[in-house]
Formats: structure tokens, sequence, C-alpha cells
DNA sequence: ATGTATTTTGATTATCATTTTCAATTAGGA
DNA sequence: TCCTAATTGAAAATGATAATCAAAATACAT
């Protein structure tokens, strides 16, 4: 399944990079892939430990920029200061609710808006290789 | 015009804040208004250096964001740890095309996107309140 | 299995943009 | 003018990530 797809992925990255692969490695990817989808470096380090003590904040921070290199996960920013992971393959691309009550974060994927960003950016010149969606406000419970 | 305009709110701002108006407010939002569009504090802050050395670092970082509270300018983070900020009015909302060759931004509005956005919004059960749509790539020059 | 070169780790320190602090200055109303 | 509260500039603090570095672990050839 996904997940193991996912694990076969990095492996293969850690081999063609000439890295190596290590016990620390395979837990932070264990964690990560059995988590929910937006953690951020803090939230996994501080769940992490409580079962790993001895693995430091600097080696999780620097393994989950690996996994976003090896392309099993993206890293993003909402402009609260914390980067977040979320576990994502190749072609499984999506944007964002954010509820700026609770902080919860819903996913969604829209074609046509998709095809209109690239028209978009043709007319203007430009060929888009990445973009950024982020819709806030409150969701269904923060409404009322 | 809408210069004198955005003065004028910021100076409502002002007072109704029990805020006061000082010389070097002033100076950073003549500055700031006649400056091109998308400035980073650290671009502002040197080019406001050389006219005016006494002005500190630290009061243009609370003078931007008192324009961005006054509604007079709005935040911007593209992702490069520079905070940046444009001279804009309500209702003048529009989002941007971020080259990742030469930096140059450009601006685009699309009234489709948006009202797509908020159908996607509302078949989630949120109200957006705001978005953020970046569009990564290559402008025409970069392409070459 | 052993040696060895190389990578990785964890702790600590550095970084870097922004914030905060704080004493001195300034604005604005009484 | 005087007084009180806000503001300023310089310096120190913050906070998240990145760099450093000696010690430990890994991969590979022997």
């Amino acid at each position: 399944m996904k997940r193991d797809m996912k694990k076969e992925v990095f492996r293969e990255f850690i081999a063609r990079e000439g890295l190596k692969s290590t016990r620390q490695r395979d837990i932070i990817l264990d964690f990560f892939l059995s988590s929910k989808r937006h953690m951020s470096v803090e939230e996994l380090y501080r769940k992490l430990r409580a079962r790993h003590p001895s693995i430091g904040y600097a080696t999780v921070c620097r393994t989950l920029k690996l996994f976003a290199q090896s392309g099993i996960a993206h890293e993003m920013r909402f402009g609260d200061g914390q980067t977040r992971y979320e576990h994502l393959m190749e072609g499984e691309h999506h944007d964002h609710l954010v509820c700026t009550g609770c902080g919860a974060i819903a996913e969604f994927e829209n074609k046509t808006i998709e095809d209109l960003q690239k028209d978009v950016a043709e007319s203007h010149g430009f060929i888009i290789h990445s973009h950024k969606l982020e819709l806030y406000g409150l969701c269904a419970k923060c409404r009322k």
C-alpha cells in the first residue's frame, strides 16, 4: 500500500544520494507516516520524544527535510512561524483551508482552479512549477 | 487621489487607536507610499537610512506593522525569510506570480478563481475571510 | 568478521529576521 | 507650559532552523 511505497521511495532516495540508512531515520519515517497529515517539526519532535528520548531535535529537522527532498513529503508554512510537513506522494497535490478559529486544516483539490492558474501564468509569460493556495476563514464549528 | 487617501486612512487609524503622529511615522509613510509595491523591511530600511540615518530598524518594523493594521498595507511572506509589505487599500486585493529565477513579482486578479474558492470553502462549511494564492515559476526572461 | 573511510548523530552554538526592553525623548491635551 | 502616556533608538532577547564538531554508527571491501 501507499505507506510502504513511500518507504520504498525514501529507501531509493537514500541509496541514490549515497546516504545511509539509520535507526533514527527509520523510526522518524515510521512515526511520520503514521501521524496525522499536517505535523509541525515541534509537534513531531514532542511525540517522538515520548518513545525515543535519545533522538535529538536537530535530527528530526534534518530528517524531515530529507523526506521533502526525496519527494515523499511536502514542506508547508502557513505564516505562524511553524514549518509543517505532510506525507504526500508525487501527484497527490492538494490545497488547504485553514480555520483561523481552531487551527483545523482541511484539504481540497480543484482542477478548474488549477487550470485557471495555468492560464493566468501563461498570460503573464510564466511557466508555473508550483503554487500555494490557502483559504483562511472559520470552519463550521467556529462559525457559531 | 489614492496616495492621500491612504495617508488619511492612516491618520484616522492613529487617532482612533489613541496613538501619536510622529515625524518618523510621517517619513516612513511617505517613503513607503512612493516606493515600489513589494518592499521587504530590509530594503525599505536601507533606502530610508540614506536620507534619514537616525531612524532605527525597530521603528521601521513597528511602523510597517501599523500600516498593515490600519488597512493601508498588506503583509506578505513568500518563504524566503523576508517579510514584505505592499501598499494596498481595502478592495484592492490581488494575487502574486513569483519568479523563482530572478525574484520578480507580478500581480494578477482573477474573479473566476475567487468565486471558485468561495464555492470550495462553502462545500467544506468554511466562511473565507482571506486567501493567499501564489504561483511560483519562471518568468519570460528566465525561461530561456 | 574486521578494518576503515564516510556519514550521521546529539549537544551546543550560531544565525537571522523580527520583537522586546528600557531609559530618554516627544507629542498632545489640560 | 506641564504632565502623562506614547514613541524612539540601541541593545538584548526571542524563536525556529541551520551549522559545527567530536563521538558513534554505517557500508563496504577485505
